[in-house]
DNA sequence: ATATTTAAAGACCTTTTTATCTTTTTTTAT
DNA sequence: ATAAAAAAAGATAAAAAGGTCTTTAAATAT
């Protein structure tokens, strides 16, 4: 239901809310060894999130990855559209181009009510929610 | 959300559960012309669902596809079983081994129930209520 | 200044999904 | 029997997703 690439983010997003502040940030290493996902692909990932401002890097000794205080406020839509684009759940289940609310396709009222609250709950999950979550710690 | 090969086989079939009987069978041509998606690509879903049991087709002249009595009730969901496999929409949103009720991870209550819900809805709807969508009569 | 540490960037490879083309088999009408 | 109509099967190609490797750039500690 998730890609792949995305649910690789969340868990690399969340590991990284937990364990990093301005002055304590987390290596790729780090994030990849926890995480098990592959080094140069989690880099991908990453360098995209940083490129949209949801996490800060530095390079260097003691450089990493960290999540800026505002950063942890940015929902788990803000990542799709990031990784995936925004029409990942946005558009009509059978690709018709006129399917609405006046006139729908076959599904919209029915499957698309839920595609509807998936959009819903992605745009109310924040990373800042996800840290409190009890099993997010011992999650890697 | 759904699969390109999926919103595909349900265009299909929805157009063949309108247009078909046991003696009135559409052809490959027909299906692809109506739905607009390319002949051997749409051929390669039909002959699927032919094999399992979803279609039945006949071949040489006045042959086609058609939807027996029975087949107007098979579920999207097993339609989804048959095209992508049984795990599609059935394991951990983050690809969890330990994930379930008593250990959720940190989607799992939330998202997750999204999840559900998406599989009860495709469980429920068959093709039957799909050619009853006023709909379904001019979407192609 | 230099060496070391670290992320960024870019080239490359593999697998899966999407799509096309060609040949074969089956059925029917003549 | 033969020709025509149609699906089945299989081989191939293109694009996207997933994954790896190498080089470059930046920052820091010494």
């Amino acid at each position: 239901m998730l890609s792949n690439s995305l649910a690789y983010a969340i868990k690399a997003l969340i590991y990284i809310s937990h364990n990093s502040s301005e002055t304590e940030r987390i290596t790729l290493k780090e994030v990849s060894d926890s995480t098990e996902v592959p080094k140069p692909y989690i880099a991908k990932i990453l360098q995209d999130l940083v490129r949209n401002n949801v996490l800060h890097s530095i390079k260097g000794p003691n450089g990493g990855f960290y999540f800026s205080e505002e950063g942890l406020d940015i929902s788990l839509l803000q990542v799709v559209h990031i990784l995936e684009g925004p029409d990942k759940y946005n558009k009509c289940l059978l690709s018709l181009k006129d399917c609405n609310a006046s006139s729908p396709c076959p599904l919209h009222d029915n499957i698309g009510q839920v595609r509807v609250e998936l959009l819903k709950r992605l745009e109310q999950i924040t990373f800042r929610q996800l840290m409190q979550h009890k099993k997010s710690v011992d999650l890697f």
